[in-house]
DNA sequence: AAATTTGGCAACCGCTTCTTG
DNA sequence: TCAAGAAGCGGTTGCCAAATT
């Protein structure tokens, strides 16, 4: 049997909203409040969906909101937030205050995904992620509720989770958020923070792996221990300006001599554990497969993923490897732009 | 000045998750 | 425990105004 239509599509109005709407909506959810969106449209007597009526409230009417441009620190807060949070338009609109989902997605899609784009150019990853456990799909959906509900109560919420002896459930995750969301606030100012524990090479890789890995959905086992929006000053300048990855070399991989980086896992019936082997244009070759990364403990995307970088290696024409923390480091923009 | 292209934004759509009976 | 309803999220579409030809 299927469910239901969210609304009763026949004779309801669609498209830009009037200013007598707009004033109808708005008088009723002042004296009745927010909620009931399916019943609202009736009981106020519009032609709309519920559903229209609450994105236009949430997006339009609502009185905290911020109209006008968007500041240069709101900008490089979307930037950043976005390098951790990926796609997650409600979790990086609840940063800004007065700002919606909508509006930051739609403004990172029309301004900052260019200069995005403009920093891709250098290098393209493009990792088919669909081959990934749990089809690498986003797991879209609500899930403010709950988020904000595992924002709220913190850390009973854990707890209880725990006690049901659930595994990395949603509320956990939320924590987790929620407490990069600490981090965040934390960081009043927003400046990039180099967080003592990377001045030792080897554990710079690592946060960069960490971070890498919680924008992606994908954790390494070591745990989510160190704050993954602790970018590296490097991290954030290639970000937030024009440039790219050094190689190890010295040399910058840009979109005029640069390689065209395409990592496609198309693996087979092996999974992402078969061959990845891509050509990278005419500086670089990647030549490295995904026996590094071990799914078994992976229930999707979102599980904890386990990266041996023993067999990434990029071989730089005329000679040299890329140390595999630069392969991450690099793969870790890339991901997240 | 008219036609075409481009960019920004509002709104819609489909899907997922959460809630409730 | 399960099914249906409700709510919310992110991707996509389409309109409109500004810019360009």
């Amino acid at each position: 049997m299927g469910r239901a239509p969210c609304c009763e599509k026949v004779g309801l109005k669609k498209g830009r909203w009037t200013k007598e709407e707009d004033e109808i909506l708005a008088r009723y959810i002042k004296e009745h409040g927010e909620g009931s969106w399916r019943s609202l449209p009736k009981n106020a007597g519009l032609l709309r969906c519920g559903k229209s009526c609450r994105l236009r409230w949430i997006n339009y009417l609502r009185a905290d909101l911020k109209r006008g441009n968007i500041s240069e620190e709101e900008e490089e807060m979307i930037i950043k937030l976005h390098a951790t949070l990926g796609n997650r338009w409600s979790l990086i609109a609840g940063h800004l205050p007065g700002r919606t989902d909508n509006e930051i997605k739609n403004y990172w899609n029309s301004h900052l995904s260019r200069r995005a784009a403009d920093f891709r150019d250098g290098v393209v990853v493009n990792v088919d992620l669909s081959k990934l456990p749990g089809g690498g799909k986003r797991r879209g959906g609500r899930a403010s509720r709950g988020v904000v509900a595992a924002a709220k109560a913190g850390k009973e919420n854990k707890a209880k989770e725990k006690e049901k002896g659930k595994g990395k459930s949603k509320v956990a995750e939320a924590e987790q958020q929620q407490q990069q969301q600490e981090q965040l606030e934390e960081d009043d100012d927003m400046t990039v923070s180099t967080p003592s524990s990377h001045s030792q090479p080897s554990a710079t890789a690592q946060s960069e792996e960490q971070a890498q890995a919680s924008a992606s959905g994908v954790t390494s086992d070591d745990g989510p221990e160190e704050d993954p929006l602790a970018l590296n000053e490097e991290m954030m300048s290639a970000l937030l300006g024009p440039g790219s990855p050094k190689l190890a070399d010295g040399s910058r991989m840009d979109s005029d001599s640069g390689p065209s980086v395409v990592v496609d896992s198309d693996s087979g019936p092996g999974g992402p554990t078969g061959d990845v082997a891509q050509e990278l244009g005419d500086k670089a070759i990647m030549d490295w497969d995904l026996m590094g990364l071990d799914i078994s403990t992976a229930d999707d995307m979102w599980d904890p993923l386990v990266w041996d970088y023993a067999d990434m290696d990029v071989v730089v024409p005329g000679g040299g490897h890329h140390q595999q923390e630069e392969v991450t480091s690099d793969l870790f923009f890339l991901d997240n732009m």
